[in-house]
Formats: structure tokens, C-alpha cells, sequence
DNA sequence: TGATGAGGCGCC
DNA sequence: AAAGGGCGCCTCATCA
């Protein structure tokens, strides 16, 4: 059963479908749309058919109603205009019911996402009046059940055919997704400000009374003045450039591999300088400031917001959390932090959808490298992960040559899904992951002026810097996208898992998720990701002899974990 | 003055 | 150890 649902002002406006999208009832409209979905939920477990999870669910959450299942329409827009090869036309409700009906296509409203960090915390709390009708979204819901039935038919130039299966379950898991993200923003992360501003005041020194750099950033700038003989703003890279020039360096860029190589008393400061000046500025006081209250720290999760499928975040940095700050995501009194993370997830999944017998075979092992190093690089294990990542990134010269000439040789079936994909983008195609999210055409994801989609696009990207730069993103995008789906699944069998438990999802991140739960709740929770990592498995790939391990940490901080 | 792009670096 | 893929976000530099 599904419940199709538009909110208006505090109510709204439901409407039963049968399972197959029929309208199975009249619609009625109710005055308090929360109450009204806690009662339908508690009662019938439906699947709720809403324009957008994130417009819709977050006041839902907010007033204690947590629900099942739903089936986020402009997602799932989304993916099907991909696989129909109409990446990015407009998704909204408005949109897609125009598109339906043949009449003008309006542009998609600017999203929540677009917000400013700020306003988009507030817009949460917005009582949302959807544009639209109930009919518009059983129509377009319909439509699409339709569309995704014929994806099979569609021709296919792809490295995985568009299948009707593949993109119900995308479509469900996308969907689980969007609920995830919006229960895990409303959680927050524990966050221990105190113990973040011990952490920085140890590393950074005391913070400057009139918001200038720390005492330690200031101490070396003027180290780095003395050491080049001359005054320097560090942050300015072209000043350095200029400064070490004057010494009798010249360097290309200031970038911190190419200082390592570069023997002058000035280097080791500058270094030092550049590690905690970005602590500073990405992860100091200002940001604790902004992005911590109530002892968490509440990022936006954005399902879907990278082209791959993997999530995005806005604000705060949430994805990009770096490790020694992670001491001040502490776990509450009481409780603890279950912290999963999966290992090496991207040749495994390579593994999984190339079928490649040996490698399957070596992926089936806890250590997939050590496996691959014993057959195949002389037990040479650095060897072996060298030219993995460097067939599935895209590397082709360097010291990577040899290891990638022993891959293709020992792993032929896999090595050739990669190159099918490169060749593929390189000649202008389109590729997909294992569930059926489709790459965006070369027209987007090229960013110079000058690009324009249609004439001369094709000759534009076969050969050329251009078309290898491509090649190198859709050879990467069937394997990033794939685990993004396998994780994505996992996360939808976790948080089902977790029903009822007092257990919350409080963080993910690609590969990668943390649980904060009451203490005796712990070794369930290690047992039910275990669980869904293996759900997630089967779901993808059946009976596969791939493994996917998780190591499974329970710690009171998450810089403890693994 | 505000917008944009480049340089740089954190995470996976 | 770096370099291949994906991001977000900080700064400076430049341009309208």
C-alpha cells in the first residue's frame, strides 16, 4: 500500500494508491499532518509517496514520527531521466508533471541545498506548502512505475544494461536513503566543544582576543620571515613562490609534495605552518562556533549529491572531518559509539560486478591485497595495491606500468570491465553503475567556457587530453558509484534494523558508518551491521563468493576506532 | 563591492 | 611517495 502525501501548511493532503500506483481511495485532506501520518504508520506500515523526502520528513522527525518506507518522486525523477539519457532535466513534481502533460518544462525551484549554510537550518523549520496536487504526484508516480518498466528495452552502449529490477531497487534504497539523511542531520554528531577547544588551544596555541591567527601560527610566520629573510604572508602562494625565488628556489607550485623535496631551513616552517593554519581555519574555534550546539554537530546530508551516487554535505565539512579532530566526537555518558567501516570496498566491488573468477576468488579473503600479492606481485602487496587502484583510477604510466601489465595478464576479465568503461567515455558514451544510475553526458562534466553540448561534441572528446580525462571518470565512476549503492544499502538495512532499538545513525561517510547507542545495546548493533553489510551484498550481487568485511569498532571516541 | 576561478588540502 | 577518481571549503587574485 502505498500513501500519497502533500502537505499544506500544518495539514495536508493523503491519498491511498494500491500498490501499483492505482488510486485505491478518495483523497481527504487532514488538519495536522503529522498526526495524521503517526497514526496511518502505526497502523498500516505504508509506503509514503512524497515529492521529496527532504521537504517533507525533517518536521515529520522533528515532532517523534519516525516512519518505514517511502518513495521519494524527485530522486527517483532523477535516476530514470538518467537511464533515459535526459541527465539533468528538471526533477521537481512541477516539472515532471509538465514533461507528462507536453507543456513547458519550468526550471527546478532553487532547492533547500542551494540555501546558505544558515538560512538552510531555519528553512527546516518551515511549515512547507508543496506546489502541486495529489493527482500530479500519482500521475508522475505512475509514469515512472511505467518508464522504468521499458528501461529494459532501452538500447544499450553501457558498461551495466538498464534493468527494470536494478533501478526499483536503486530507486527504494535512494529513497531509504533520503530518510537516513534526514534522521542523521536532526541527530547530530556527539560533539565535545570542550574537548575541541583543548584539542586546538594544545595544537594551535591561544586563540588571538581579536580573531587573528593563533599564538602558534604567528609564532611561525615569524620563523618563516626569518628563515627567508624576509616578511611573507604564508597563505598567499604566489608571495611564496616570489620569496623562495629570492633564495634561489624556484619552485612550480607551493603544494606540499613538491616542498617535500625541496632542502631549505624555510620548508620544514612552512609545513608545520600549513598543517594547522587549515585546522584553523576548516576546523577552529570559528567553526565550533557555527557548526556545533547542544553538544553535536548537525551537518546537511544531501542523498545523491554527488554525480557517483555517494553523498554530498553542505556546510560544516561533515565529509571532510580530519582525524585528530575526531577526539571530540565523544559518546554520551552511558553509551558508545559503534564505528563501521568497510575495507577496501572499491576492488571489491570491482570484484563483484566483473565476475572475474581469480580475482573473486582473492576478494573472497579478509586481506584482498595480501590475496592478490601472493598470486599474482611476488607477495609484493604495495605492488598489488598500486595497480589496482591505478587501473581503477585510471593511472597508465609511472611506476604503476609494470603492476598494471601483471594485472591484465592474471585478472583479464576484470581489467577489461575498467577499460570497457574508459574507452566508452572516451569516445563519448555513457556508462552506468551495477543498479543503474547513468553518468552524466560529457557536456556537464566538462566545465571549460567554450564546451556546448551537440556539434562537435564527439570529435571534441575522442583522443585528447579532454577524452582521457573523461575515459579516466567513467572507468571510476562504475566502481564509486557501485559501492555507493552498496553502502547505500547497508545504511537502508541498518537503520531498519535499529527500529526500535534506542540506537541512532549519527554519521556516514562513503564507506563508513557510526551508531551512537546506550552501552548494553552495543554488541546488537555490532551484529546488525555485520548483518547489513552482508544483506547489502546479496541484494547486489546474490551468491557471489566476494566478501565485503567491515571492521566493527565500539569506542568511546571516534578517534579511537580501527 | 561582489562574483568567479585557481591554488591548496581535508576526507573517502 | 605520488598519482589516478570523487567531493567541500578556505584563501587569494582578478575582473566586471
Amino acid at each position: 500500500m502505498l500513501v500519497a502525501v502533500l502537505p499544506e501548511g500544518a495539514g495536508g493532503l493523503l491519498r491511498p494508491l494500491a500498490d501499483d500506483g492505482t488510486p485505491a481511495d478518495p483523497e481527504r485532506r487532514v488538519a495536522d499532518l503529522v498526526e495524521a501520518v503517526r497514526r496511518i504508520e502505526a497502523t498500516d506500515r505504508p509506503r509514503w509517496l512524497w515529492a521529496s523526502t527532504a521537504d517533507v520528513y525533517p518536521r515529520l522527525v522533528r515532532a517523534g514520527v519516525r516512519i518505514e518506507r517511502c518513495y521519494d518522486l524527485e530522486l527517483a525523477e532523477a535516476l530514470v531521466l538518467g537511464a533515459e539519457g535526459r541527465w539533468g532535466q528538471p526533477r521537481s513534481l512541477a516539472s515532471a508533471s509538465a514533461r507528462l502533460a507536453g507543456l513547458p518544462v519550468p526550471p527546478d525551484p532553487p532547492s533547500r541545498a542551494a540555501l546558505p549554510p544558515g538560512e538552510f537550518q531555519e528553512s527546516l523549520f518551515e511549515l512547507e506548502t508543496a506546489s502541486g496536487s495529489p493527482a500530479e504526484l500519482v500521475d508522475v508516480h505512475a509514469a515512472q512505475r511505467t518508464r522504468v518498466a521499458g528501461l529494459a528495452e532501452l538500447p544499450s552502449a553501457h558498461s551495466f544494461p538498464a534493468r527494470a529490477g536494478s533501478m526499483r531497487t536503486l530507486i527504494a534504497a535512494e529513497s531509504a536513503g533520503a530518510l537516513v539523511a534526514a534522521e542523521m542531520g536532526l541527530a547530530g554528531l556527539p560533539w565535545r566543544a570542550d574537548v575541541h577547544d583543548a584539542l586546538l588551544r594544545e595544537l594551535l596555541g591561544a586563540p588571538s582576543p581579536v580573531g587573528g591567527p593563533p599564538a602558534r601560527l604567528v609564532e611561525l610566520n615569524t620563523r618563516l620571515n626569518v628563515a627567508l629573510g624576509r616578511r611573507v604572508h604564508p597563505d598567499s602562494p604566489a608571495e611564496l613562490l616570489r620569496a623562495f625565488a629570492r633564495v634561489g628556489i624556484v619552485l612550480r607550485s607551493t603544494r606540499r609534495w613538491e616542498l617535500q623535496h625541496v632542502d631549505h631551513p624555510a620548508v620544514p616552517i612552512l609545513l608545520e605552518y600549513k598543517e594547522l593554519y587549515r585546522l584553523w581555519v576548516a576546523h577552529g574555534w570559528s567553526w565550533l562556533e557555527q557548526w556545533v550546539t547542544g553538544g553535536r554537530f548537525r551537518a546537511e546530508y544531501i542523498p545523491g549529491g554527488v554525480v557517483s551516487g555517494r553523498w554530498a554535505t553542505r556546510g560544516g565539512g561533515a565529509l571532510q572531518i580530519p582525524k585528530v579532530v575526531r577526539k571530540a566526537v565523544v559518546a554520551d555518558p552511558g553509551w558508545t559509539l559503534v564505528v563501521a567501516d568497510a575495507g577496501q570496498l572499491e576492488p571489491r566491488v570491482l570484484a563483484a560486478v566483473s565476475a572475474d573468477r581469480r580475482l573473486a576468488r582473492a576478494a573472497a579473503e579478509g586481506d584482498l591485497y595480501a590475496a592478490l600479492a601472493a598470486e599474482a606481485f611476488e607477495g609484493d602487496r604495495a605492488k598489488a595495491k598500486l595497480a589496482l587502484l591505478g587501473a581503477m583510477y585510471g593511472q597508465t604510466g609511472g611506476d604503476a606500468a609494470p603492476a598494471l601489465a601483471a594485472l591484465r595478464r592474471f585478472y583479464p576479465t576484470a581489467w577489461d570491465l575498467v577499460e570497457e568503461a574508459a574507452r566508452t567515455g572516451e569516445t563519448g558514451g555513457l556508462v552506468r553503475t551495477w543498479l543503474g544510475r547513468t553518468c552524466p553526458p560529457p557536456s556537464v562534466t566538462w566545465r571549460d567556457g567554450f564546451d556546448q553540448p551537440g556539434e562537435g561534441v564527439e570529435a571534441d572528446t575522442r583522443g585528447g587530453a579532454r577524452g582521457r580525462a573523461r575515459g579516466r571518470f567513467t572507468r571510476n565512476f562504475v566502481i564509486q558509484g557501485t559501492a555507493a549503492e552498496w553502502a547505500l544499502v547497508l545504511l537502508a538495512r541498518l537503520r531498519a534494523a535499529l527500529s526500535g532499538m534506542r540506537a541512532e545513525l549519527v554519521f556516514f561517510q562513503h564507506d563508513e558508518v557510526v551508531v551512537h547507542c546506550p552501552l548494553d545495546e552495543a554488541a546488537e548493533v555490532a551484529r546488525a551491521v555485520r548483518a547489513a553489510g552482508d544483506e547489502a551484498r546479496r541484494l547486489l550481487f546474490g551468491d557471489t563468493e566476494v566478501r565485503f568485511p567491515l571492521d566493527v569498532s565500539v569506542v568511546e571516541r571516534y578517534s579511537d576506532a580501527k
